[in-house]
RNA sequence: GGAGGGAUACCCAAGUGGCUAAAGGGGGCAGACUGUAAAUCUGUUGGCUGGUGCCUUCGAUGGUUCGAAUCCAUCUCCCUCCA
């Protein structure tokens, strides 16, 4: 079975430049392709472990995937699904998230000896003279063409300015330099990429009068179409530091029923057989299926070691298991004995006020070892703590270990 | 460059001198129901305070007034039309 036939089984594949040739080409050829990824931020996200996975899809095929950092690309700022524009990142701020960027890549895809290759497109547009890009690159992009994508249509509502208007020639040029540089013959990207790979597929066969590919996967949305790893608390994010993996993982394990067989087949491994399988479950049963796929995704992203540790915490708090030592924690001292639970909570950063907490007790949302806490000026003492910890909730599944210092 | 319109809490949006910590909706949080799901229903949604109350908030700064989101001045940003 050829990658091809596995993107496509899996769901992966939106749209295509030319769907039986870029089909041969992947199954007779070892080809180069690129994604590109722009740091506008100092972590991946979920959306970005998608693009991982289809990288991950074709270098295990064989393939040659470039990972593209939009160094420069990051400068401009892509319009694309965006109603405003949006802050404008600093040099440092965009190399600083380039180099976090690297180092999360690099679980992901393996670059030794040439498997993969990491490209920065800083490289070339940073130092570009503008009179000879507009005469050399400029000259073949036509505006009232350019006005129809898509991508453009909102903005021209709302507004666009001419610095984000010109992201998709950069964008194009990226393709050309890479094609020139690497041989890359495949731009692969997320469905809302479509006008910007286009122009690069075209800008390709201009300038160089050779053949490119464009290809764009489903986006990670949720059954009622809003962008998938997006919470209250902002992005879940790859790096354990911003999205702890106990968190990461109780993402995964509430997800919709509906989302489990999508997310089955697009974020993990698991043969499609098993994914079916899983995701043919109804009623209770979908719990075992949402329960393979927080640990395959966290492991993937986090490591067996982080995986496993989150599904047991989860089994504890959960399926009282017994073994809470996962559970996320936090410290306190003794002489916060006899201080108000509440001053405790905030200090702790569980809750962030005391209006919130008064409010939480007052809803009867708090327990204190699985007893609800009545008394908004509760103290704490010291029988709280059972073999050294206190066990805290708040709502139904919003756990906390305090330990006793 | 000229004329006009706008900026309100997490988001959308009402409010044009005191009754406004600010209607309504969305979102969030909590409760009920459940399966750590969805849908539904109920409550709640600036901070501090046991409660009374106090403090901060309606783009920014300054002013008028006993009293300002609301009136005035200056500034910043956005939009529409004309050039």
């Amino acid at each position: 079975m050829s990658v091809f036939d596995v993107l496509k089984e899996r769901n992966f594949i939106q749209q295509m430049t030319h769907e039986d040739e870029i089909k041969e080409l992947l199954e007779k050829e070892k080809v180069t392709f690129y994604i590109g990824f722009d740091p506008t931020a100092d972590s991946l996200h979920v959306g970005h472990f998608l693009q991982l996975m289809v990288m991950a899809h074709m270098q295990r095929a064989g393939h040659r995937p470039i990972a593209l950092i939009g160094g420069g690309t990051a400068m401009v700022g892509d319009p694309t699904g965006k109603t405003d524009m949006r802050k404008m990142l600093t040099k440092e701020e965009i190399f600083h998230n380039a180099e976090a960027f690297k180092r999360q890549m690099s679980r992901f895809i393996d670059f030794s000896d040439g498997k993969a290759i990491l490209a920065n497109n800083a490289d070339w547009l940073l130092n570009l003279n503008y009179v000879e890009f507009l005469r050399d690159i400029g000259i073949h992009f036509s505006v009232n063409k350019m006005l129809t994508a898509e991508c453009f249509k909102t903005r021209l509502e709302r507004g666009l300015s001419f610095l984000e208007f010109n992201y998709m020639l950069m964008q194009a040029y990226d393709f050309l330099m890479l094609n020139k540089e690497y041989g890359c013959v495949l731009q692969m990207g997320g469905d809302d990429q479509w006008s910007n790979i286009l122009a690069g597929v075209d800008l390709v066969r201009r300038k160089e009068g050779k053949q490119a590919y464009g290809m764009t996967f489903t986006l990670l949305t949720t059954s009622e179409g809003k962008k998938m790893g997006k919470t209250e608390k902002g992005a879940i994010w790859l790096d354990a530091d911003k999205t702890p993996p106990y968190d990461f993982y109780q993402y995964w394990r509430n997800i919709d029923d509906s989302d489990v067989e999508k997310c089955l087949s697009l974020l993990t491994f698991l043969p499609m057989d098993e994914v079916r399988r899983l995701g043919s479950l109804k009623d209770k049963e979908i719990n075992e299926a949402k329960k393979v796929l927080a640990y395959e995704v966290t492991k993937l992203v986090h490591g067996v070691d982080e995986a496993e540790k989150a599904k047991k915490a989860a089994e504890a708090l959960f399926e009282g298991s017994g073994d809470l030592s996962n559970v996320p924690t936090s410290t306190i001292t003794s002489n916060m004995l006899g201080s108000n639970l509440l001053d405790v909570l905030v200090k702790t950063g569980i809750i962030p006020s005391k209006s919130e907490g008064r409010r939480l007790i007052t809803q009867g949302g708090l327990y204190v070892n699985d007893e609800n806490v009545k008394d908004i000026n509760a103290i704490v003492t010291e029988d709280m703590f059972r073999q050294g910890y206190m066990l805290l909730r708040r709502g139904k599944k919003s756990y906390n270990k305090i330990i006793l210092q």
